[in-house]
DNA sequence: GTGAAAGCGCTAACAA
DNA sequence: TTGTTAGCGCTTTCAC
């Protein structure tokens, strides 16, 4: 890795600077010099440094990315599209998985910060005062992906959830189901914990159900989490006929949960999962879930964040995307179920 | 962004290789101007450049990765892995999701290069010569993860695959499976693809059975390509009773297959996956699968790596890890099956 | 203990 | 068109 552009320069009898501009693809360079250059080049096994490059021009083309958890369906198949994306605009990804690892989080922020990315990403919204007086202290774009902290100042790629809470919860009510169950996320999160949960409460109420706290639970979006609620429910005096899950995730562990127990999705129990991840369409039964465009959403993420980065773009508020509703195998309606034992 | 090691050097009234005394721990500094240059750092929220630091030391503290397909439930976690152990020695990522795309392999293949990456993790074996000629050419430590190319100048971690896939089959038979289909991989993967193939073969033939040729089937390791497969054996005259399926998401494909048909598993064929993916607990029923060690897999990448970097190990051969198989619930006794109407 | 100065590999004025 | 030169922000001799 040690020949440098002044090798390059030395062996095709011409001054750096010239170099410099074949590698530019400036024009301005005589036909024949340019083609000594790249010979020298190619001789060489010549590959200018970024790292110098960078250091002149200010400029690294990188975008940092911070997932809360890699393993996720959902979460590393926004990163794929993130990564596809940022690929397309010759930006490269520098990812860390902070699993739930508040230190973590903080030092690679600090990681970004020295390493002059040029933007960052978040798909979390879970951020405490220091983090987020750090993140507006940083002068770089930062933007949340899939997630919205309470923070006004920060822009997010989203969805919006409480109506999509409230839609999923609709079609069961459509279905004809009355005791809906509800298997949440973090209450502290905004976007996938409240808004999810009021979206929920906000569906019944308007269609005339009461809200039946005994079948109201909350847990971490994981699909051992999951299975634990859809656990509790079912050992309730009286459980649900139908259950709606903020996460495709959790409603795979509340669906492996009724299945252990001898039970059937949907003959049984209905399930409805969020998300839209790919898990929906590999379990069986197939899992009906509101969808997120996830892959929309990853590339708009970059697509936004290449543009805040180019300063073509001033952010008036976040960026809505829609849900969507996809009809799988497990959701009946009232009528079709075979009703528990009481 | 604009605060500078001068900056400080100046609100501290130091020099600025003071400064970079404090900054990198150095001793030979004393308190009350280390004191001064952190308060400094504090009061201007400086935070040191690495790029400039990288130039001048030759040392970025980059690894990058180049994974086959994010998205997918055993290379995610391999990565988080990997990801784990690199932050652990303070090494960051720069990942690439190549998706079959060779032109972006050898692209990312050369800002890897351009970027100084200190080490490359590639996690796929359809290593083609100008891709094999570009990192013998590259002097740093190239390492493959979970898979082997042919060419033997490269180290891997890996398993056994041939012994793996050999253990797997003979359970199938000890379990007394006479027709056992195979679901194999890319024949032009000399680890997944024909390490796994012969291990196959000779299990079968080392105890007796004969090799039967309609009950095999080639595809590409992912859950759609084992649905097909294993429809395909399903079309057959006489269809297995048991399917090794070399991968687990090919496993699962087979799994949704037989139960889109109205078939059972187990009870009407076992199916047994390879890799100890997440997924194993995940679907029902549980599936049995011959693992690997993934996530030690992924910690002894970035240890050798490291050592590599650091100079303090010559590798002779490759690193062999441990498989395991581990029995859920996917496979049956064939006396305890039902049997297929033929 | 501390500082001045050279230089890491490149780009970008500025000259020629 | 091409070359000379001054940095980019930091670390690291070397001198004091």
């Amino acid at each position: 890795m040690a020949v440098k552009i002044k090798d390059v320069a030395k062996r095709a009898g011409v001054s750096v600077t010239t170099v410099s501009r074949v590698l530019n693809g400036e024009k301005y360079v005589k036909d024949d010099l340019k083609e000594r250059v790249n010979q020298a080049i190619a001789d060489l096994g010549y590959s200018p440094s970024q790292i110098a490059r960078s250091l002149v021009r200010k400029k690294t083309n990188l975008i940092g990315v911070i997932v809360p958890d890699l393993t996720s369906s959902f979460y590393s198949t926004i990163l794929s599209s993130i990564e596809e994306t940022a690929s397309l605009n010759d930006y490269n990804l520098l990812v860390c998985n902070i699993i739930e690892d508040i230190d973590k989080e903080y030092k690679y922020l600090n990681v970004f910060k020295e390493m002059r990315v040029e933007g960052i990403v978040i798909m979390h919204e879970k951020i405490n005062p220091e983090i987020r007086s750090f993140i507006n202290a940083l002068q770089i774009p930062v933007i949340f992906s899939s997630v919205k902290p309470a923070d006004q100042n920060f822009i997010s790629v989203i969805i919006d959830d409480y109506k999509a809470a409230y839609d999923a919860t609709a079609y069961l009510i459509q279905l004809g189901h009355e005791r809906i169950g509800f298997i949440g996320g973090d209450m502290r999160d905004v976007t996938s914990g409240q808004n999810r949960y009021t979206g929920y409460r906000n569906a019944l109420s308007d269609h005339g159900r009461k809200v039946i706290y005994e079948l109201i639970r909350f847990g971490d979006y994981k699909v051992q989490s999951g299975y634990q609620l859809m656990s509790e429910l079912l050992e309730g005096f009286n459980p649900p006929t139908a259950v709606f899950a903020v996460s495709d995730d959790m409603a795979l562990g509340a669906m492996n949960c009724i299945h252990d127990r001898g039970l059937k999705v949907p003959d049984d129990i209905s399930v409805i999962g969020f998300d839209g991840s790919q898990l929906t369409e590999l379990v069986r039964p197939r899992l009906t879930s509101m969808e997120q465009p996830i892959h929309e959403m990853g590339k708009l993420t970059v697509e936004t964040i290449m543009k805040l980065i180019a300063g073509t773009y001033r952010p008036d508020g976040d960026i809505i995307m829609e849900h969507r509703l996809v009809i799988r195998d497990s959701c009946n309606a009232i009528d079709e179920q075979i009703g528990l034992p009481t």
